[in-house]
DNA sequence: GACCCAAATTTAAACGATTCACTTTCAAAC
DNA sequence: GTTTGAAAGTGAATCGTTTAAATTTGGGTC
């Protein structure tokens, strides 16, 4: 019992097998009554096509990838949902690929990508990988790096202005009143990180303000945001900070539990700001101070890039769509009375 | 510049392509030299294995499917990772499908799954698919249903007891000394919602309390429960219930959002119970107490369901792992003092 | 009735890896 | 010195679809 095949749905429907490709992808004329007779071959043999027989002929996929660096983070889920609903317009499909921050899971997922032929590929990179994109996209995979600013411009790219964002949350803190500021965030080499860090090192010089401590973590998760808290409340009580500026809303929520276990006041004796402004920071335990970043518009516009130079595979005009960090002030920073 | 492909590869290595196959795939032996000299001639060349080709050949793909209910819910997000790590130690992928509740979105995923001959799928259903995973089975893709108690015995799955979750849940309101519940919850057809609510009732009815007021939403999102209890807030003071049992944690979260906001005090007025015990229930504006899934094992262990299925196609021994679903109190349900 | 044209359909050649039946090689055994 | 057999390597056939060139069909025109 073989599935079907082009050919067995042709016998059935007593035409040839270019018939019946042609009925599958709309490409020729084919006569109304032809088309049904065609239709119901397929219907009653529950022909399936072989995407595999489809895309070795045609040399690429329909589908396309996308690589984020944490699934677990609603941003990221956020962008990829703006991005598949892009897609479902233009009849394509997205498949996910999650390096969750660790490049070797990077690289095999490339690889994965690589030899699937994607038609074109949305990423946030982790790692070096700037060389195997380029050479994705010599093959005919065209990239659109997401929530990356790319100086060298051999990529379209949409992101978000993080060194504006972290300018925004250093200036909110320091406009509340707090002076004594540290920044917990990331692995350095994560470029959104940087950004943020030094846009707010940028703020602090601007205000003449002290120095911002900085704090650097491991991961980009609630659980590296506790660790970094509590080497804070590590510090003799005159070096403790008055308040954080998380690097994103997850190292927030975790900076935040690790605060509040630890019985120290949000915000009268530390204020916590984030990044991101995930639903569930509008909704914790003391709703977080945020900068937004519109996700699902970003997932979208990222896709829409993609699709142009899909169509258009000679395009060397890469276009930078780049979206404004937004300050959403909640109870972390202000408090009620 | 057409990428290279094994013929290349033999040539420049000076070996046939039966031969850098054989290094590919490691099915038979190749003398230590000759193999050394076929990754040479890879690396100089850039070959990456058409897999579009080996796919056409061998009849199947190496990568697992992954259907989830809603990628915005870490509870399902946590199950792809367990799924993910399970699979990359077998050197497989995963590729995630979000059917966000709709069964429109869940068909047109299975088409590209079935175009595509994953070797496997594991898929929380939303619609009434089953015909479809049984073909999708019959030709070659085992498929293990995940969260999802089979009563067919058609399939393996791997699932939490629902109904003894629902039960659990209300028993600690009843025993918190609460009367009035109320169980806010998606779509009825939803087998989770269906035997959360049943293990609600049957609780109900043994303890002899008073019947519990069902709110019924159209999806299992924040949103949806912000609209149930704006429902729940209209009702007369006298017909206003004490406690919530909301079907899972987004849901919570909503009607926690809605409550607050209206000035309900939460435990006090109403207290808040919910379903799956993810990371940011925890982390709320009142902590939510909650009935925990173990959903990074769940997709962990449907992942290994799958593989002993794809290891033996023969196999018609479907298992069924029931995990038992735990009460987690925290403040939503006891005040603090 | 010969001719032309467009529409509909057919046919056969790709696409690139894997596989399996078949050589070749070479050392050990008699 | 012949035989044997395992190890290493070869190469043609194959998977199922698409596509472009070729062919058929059937009016409409003169």
């Amino acid at each position: 019992m073989a599935a079907a095949n082009v050919r067995d749905v042709a016998a059935l429907a007593g035409v040839s097998v270019g018939t019946v490709s042609n009925v599958l992808n709309q490409s020729k004329r084919v006569a109304p009554e032809t088309a049904r007779r065609v239709h119901d071959a397929i219907d009653k043999l529950g022909f399936i096509r072989n995407d595999a027989a489809r895309q070795l002929r045609v040399g690429q996929s329909r589908t396309v990838g996308i690589m984020v660096l944490d699934v677990s983070n609603p941003f990221f889920t956020d962008i990829a949902r703006g991005a598949e609903d892009a897609l479902s317009q233009h009849g394509r499909s997205l498949i996910l690929g999650n390096s969750g921050e660790d490049s070797a899971r990077e690289l095999s997922y490339l690889d994965l990508f690589e030899e699937q032929r994607v038609s074109g590929l949305l990423i946030t990179p982790v790692g070096n990988v700037l060389s195997r994109l380029e050479r994705l996209r010599d093959r005919g995979s065209p990239v659109v790096l997401v929530d990356r600013h790319e100086n060298a411009r051999t990529f379209s790219s949409v992101s978000v202005d993080d060194q504006r964002g972290g300018q925004l949350a250093v200036e909110h803190l320091l406009d509340v009143g707090r002076t004594k500021l540290a920044f917990v965030g990331g692995p350095k080499a994560v470029l959104q990180v940087a950004d943020r860090s030094r846009g707010a090192r940028d703020a602090i010089s601007e205000r003449g303000a002290r120095p911002i401590r900085m704090v650097e973590l491991d991961t980009m998760r609630a659980d590296a945001g506790r660790v970094g808290a509590e080497q804070l409340l590590a510090l003799a009580p005159a070096d403790r900070p008055d308040a954080v500026f998380a690097a994103n809303d997850l190292i927030a929520l975790g900076v935040l539990q690790a605060l509040t276990h630890a019985g120290v006041r949000v915000p009268d004796d530390i204020a916590i700001i984030g990044y991101d402004d995930i639903y569930f920071a509008a909704n914790a335990a003391i709703p977080i101070t945020s900068i937004r970043q519109p996700a699902w518009e970003m997932g979208r516009t990222a896709t829409e890039l993609l699709m142009a130079e899909i169509a258009d595979p000679g395009l060397r005009d890469y276009r930078h769509v780049v979206f404004q960090p937004e300050l959403v002030v909640r109870a972390s920073t202000v408090s009620p009375g």
